[in-house]
RNA sequence: GGCCACGUGGCGGAAUGGUUACGCAGAGGAUUGCAAAUCCUUGUAUCCCAGUUCGAUUCUGGGCGUGGCCUCCA
């Protein structure tokens, strides 16, 4: 059998990934913080991690995956957030929550195994602390908890840095209370108003790197195979969940392989809140069917930037239009289609793969049309039909009735040779997002 | 300042120590009342300079350029 290979961010190579143990993989990604709409740079890792999902599950065996994606639903952010828009905490999340599975759905990404919520483990990360400061790996200090950097002494491995160049750089948080500038929040006190739990270490929330480590650990266990995100989660949130989870379990390992996303770019620059660069994964719905989205980023290889512009999302267009030819309901997924996807997710390459397969099927050949069907599913494609995949396209435009109408009119123009006449009708239609096409002597017609 | 990634045609994009895939766009043709769709044909590229080699886009070194992380970020 082929082997699976992936990128690891731990090591900095390709390497072959061989399970902890092969009856139950186990997989955990960084979810969103859920404060306002998801752009499409956050659109990237739930694309990539939803095919590595698939693959995963079709390679192994379905049963055998398990996938958790936590939500982020206790933040600074999310405080601030609320107080501009003025609703409660619990509204905002609860609405940004609902947004981000559109989106998802949108995108047409597979629901994760589980999905557990901040502050629904809020008692898990108060037992994390606790267990970090019985082996001294953390400190209070002015009602604060703080993770003790110099006491795990492999901090810094997975972002490749050193913690004195981390002091020297002074770009860390300075402050009084802690005992080394590197030295990261677990528990802070809150201000009147802001939501707060009771803890030993007095009424208060979690610091940011907590959840991931308290979630990942209730759900997969203390050491598990896969840990996804975002390139720029590096550093400092896995390092620190790294070191918080290795000192509180005292274990050596926490995930085998680390996995990052490449960024979203526009332009060439990444596209982020905070430069103002970004469009919102909502805003494409009106425009284009998810699977156009989805197929456009996987065009180029995950660890790569991917830069947004329009030209990518109409050629993908139209090889998904072309595509779509060959849909078929009863294809499923298996292990000979996966192909070029064991190469750490070498999706460019899987795509130049189905151009091959599209030509041939377009010759008559019926496997590889099958073919085509059953690899375009392992990419999270086809995943409607494609009366279903036609319709999307319609988005508002003018409505069936009224296009045979029109058409009918258009051919009475022809036979009495009045060109001008159709060629209006033409260009109307056409304006109008309706293409006609005249083949065989029939007219037909499609949304653009 | 430290660390990292990347540089292939108009765009996207793999691959490879030996004529640079493939898709989109473009051009020409067939077809069409005109189009569309389809079919056929087709132009265009490995950042620069050294080194290794019979041969480098690929390996090594240097340079230039772009972007990123080092603070919240997917």
């Amino acid at each position: 059998m082929s082997k699976l290979k992936l990128s690891n961010t731990l090591t900095r190579k390709k390497e072959e990934f061989v399970p902890i143990n092969k009856d139950h993989i186990k997989m955990y990604v960084c979810g969103p913080t859920v404060y306002d709409y998801p752009h499409v740079g956050n659109a990237r890792p739930l694309i990539v991690f939803d095919v590595l999902f698939r693959l995963l599950k079709t390679f192994f065996n379905k049963s055998k995956v398990t996938y958790v994606r936590n939500i982020t639903d206790i933040d600074d952010k999310i405080i601030e957030a609320s107080n501009k828009k003025n609703i409660s905490i619990n509204e905002l999340t609860q609405k940004v929550t609902k947004d981000f599975h559109d989106d998802c759905n949108y995108l047409g990404c597979l629901q994760p195994t589980n999905e557990p919520k901040a502050t629904e483990h809020i008692k898990e990360m108060i037992d994390l602390v606790e267990k970090l400061l019985k082996n001294n790996s953390a400190y209070i200090s002015n009602d604060h908890v703080y993770f003790n950097v110099s006491s795990f002494k492999n901090y810094g491995q997975l972002s490749n840095k050193k913690v004195d160049d981390l002091i020297s750089g002074a770009r860390v948080e300075v402050s009084d209370y802690k005992k080394n500038p590197a030295d990261f929040v677990l528990w802070k006190p809150s201000d009147d108003g802001e939501p707060s739990w009771d803890s030993p270490f007095g009424k208060g929330r979690p610091g940011w790197h907590l959840e991931c480590s308290a979630m990942s650990e209730k759900y997969l266990g203390s050491h598990f195979d896969i840990h996804g995100g975002g390139l720029d989660l590096i550093f400092p949130h896995h390092e620190n969940e790294i070191a918080q989870s290795c000192c509180a379990n005292k274990t050596k390992y926490f995930s085998n392989f680390w996995l990052h996303n490449g960024y979203v770019t526009v332009t060439k620059q990444k596209m982020s809140k905070s430069l103002g660069n970004f469009i919102t994964i909502n805003e494409l719905k009106e425009k284009y069917n998810g699977q156009v989205i989805r197929l456009a980023m996987l065009s180029t290889h995950y660890t790569q930037p991917f830069d947004w512009n329009d030209e990518i999302l109409s050629s993908s267009k139209k090889i998904l239009d072309k595509w779509y030819d060959f849909f078929d309901e009863s294809n499923d997924l298996s292990l000979s289609d996966l192909g070029f996807l064991l190469d750490d997710l070498n999706t460019p390459q899987m795509i130049t793969n189905l151009h091959e397969l599209y030509n041939k099927a377009k010759n008559g050949d019926k496997d590889a049309g099958n073919k085509l069907s059953s690899s375009c599913k392992i990419l999270g494609l086809f995943n409607e039909d494609k009366k279903s995949y036609e319709k999307s396209k319609k988005l508002g435009k003018l409505d069936e009735d009224e296009i045979e109408k029109l058409i009918i009119k258009r051919n009475q123009a022809r036979d009495q040779k009045d060109f001008k006449t159709s060629d209006e009708i033409r260009e109307h239609l056409d304006q109008n997002g309706v293409l006609i096409k005249d083949t065989k002597g029939k007219t037909t017609w499609e949304y653009k």
